[in-house]
DNA sequence: TCTCGATGGTACCGATCAGTTCCGTCTTGT
DNA sequence: ACAAGACGGAACTGATCGGTACCATCGAGA
């Protein structure tokens, strides 16, 4: 029967990855911290481009979960529910490891917007949009869906400027517009 | 005397940088595209780090310039000329050869936070925030660093969602939540 | 015209890259 | 007890990495 060196295999690429980027750590690096032998890699995988989809691919799902059940955990009204995103982001942001978000260096390391890779990141994006515009449908919110995208966009630019500062104090800073922005969503009278 | 050989390094580095991101361009590349011989190379600069370094330094330059211009051409009023940010994104959106921002990329390409590229890469935001917030100073607004840091937060949302979707939209969303800010900023009465 | 500095081209260095192959071992189901 | 398959280790490939050393050439100033 197979043990487990697929799965110490994805690990230590997912964790590697995420911390000095993808082009930046050679399969070398992932055999030698797994402790998995090289055929074996090759075995469970046809490439290093391989790994990196199925890495993102179980960030996706992980994240994902995450994120419903900071949603399901919060306090916060149907009204205020989709600013869980930013309480939830302000919590990662203060993790030691935070490095940004994986999907968004991912399309950035890897230029070309063809890529599989590439693929894999736009269309977690997409998911954590639909996730957004649930909340707001559910809350009541007219044109949900472009608020649920410039919601996502608070959180992307969150993302990036926690890198560059180094402080979670953007997730505030995003949470601040986020909330002005439902605000004056929830009071705009109904259009047509 | 020297002819332009650091200039046509310089040019060649920045291009291919940024259209392919800098781990995946070696020195051959820029030799070739640029028609500079290999020991010129190192005549003018002592490695490929401090050619990134360099050509973040031109291009923070060159972009700030270009955004004072934007700001300068904008027929905005005073009250929504920082809005003129979100008009000049959504023109480089459109770009073909759009690929992000150079400084973002770079800093999620190095992922050492210590390094002199990502400093640089910092350092050039701060100054794009310094504009913001004097735009918004002296258009009146009442705690604009905080404002001008919510408007970059929102300017870097857009580039990385433009990446993304390979749109131009992000920057009408994003310049429509800056909208909001603004005004709910204006209407906010004097705090203390 | 001569000279000197800047240049482009090429051969080379050790290191590392992704990927292939072979072999000995260990586990697991029968 | 035995066979089959999954495994780890290591040697090897060709390509490319950043960087060094050497050499012939060209162009401008004296």
């Amino acid at each position: 029967m197979a043990t487990n060196a697929k799965e110490r295999l994805l690990g230590a690429a997912e964790r590697l990855f995420y911390e000095e980027g993808i082009r930046a750590v050679g399969i070398e690096r992932i055999l030698s911290e797994s402790g998995v032998g090289r055929a074996s890699f090759y075995r469970h995988f046809p490439s290093k481009d391989d790994v990196v989809v199925e890495v993102l691919r179980r960030r996706d799902g992980m994240w994902r979960a995450w994120l419903d059940g900071r949603i399901a955990a919060s306090e916060r009204s149907p009204e205020e529910l989709p600013l869980a995103l930013f309480d939830g982001l302000a919590e990662r942001f203060s993790a030691a490891e935070f490095r940004g978000c994986a999907f968004i260096n991912t399309m950035v390391e890897t230029a070309d917007p063809d890529s599989p890779a590439h693929h894999v990141a736009a269309e977690h994006k997409e998911k954590v949009i639909a996730v957004l515009d649930r909340l707001l449908t559910e809350a009541g919110y007219r044109d949900h869906e472009p608020l649920a995208r410039q919601l996502a966009l608070l959180g992307d630019g969150a993302i990036v400027t926690a890198v560059r500062e180094g402080t979670p104090e953007a997730a505030v800073r995003a949470g601040a517009v986020a909330e002005v922005l439902l605000r004056a969503a929830a009071r705009e009278p109904v259009r047509t």
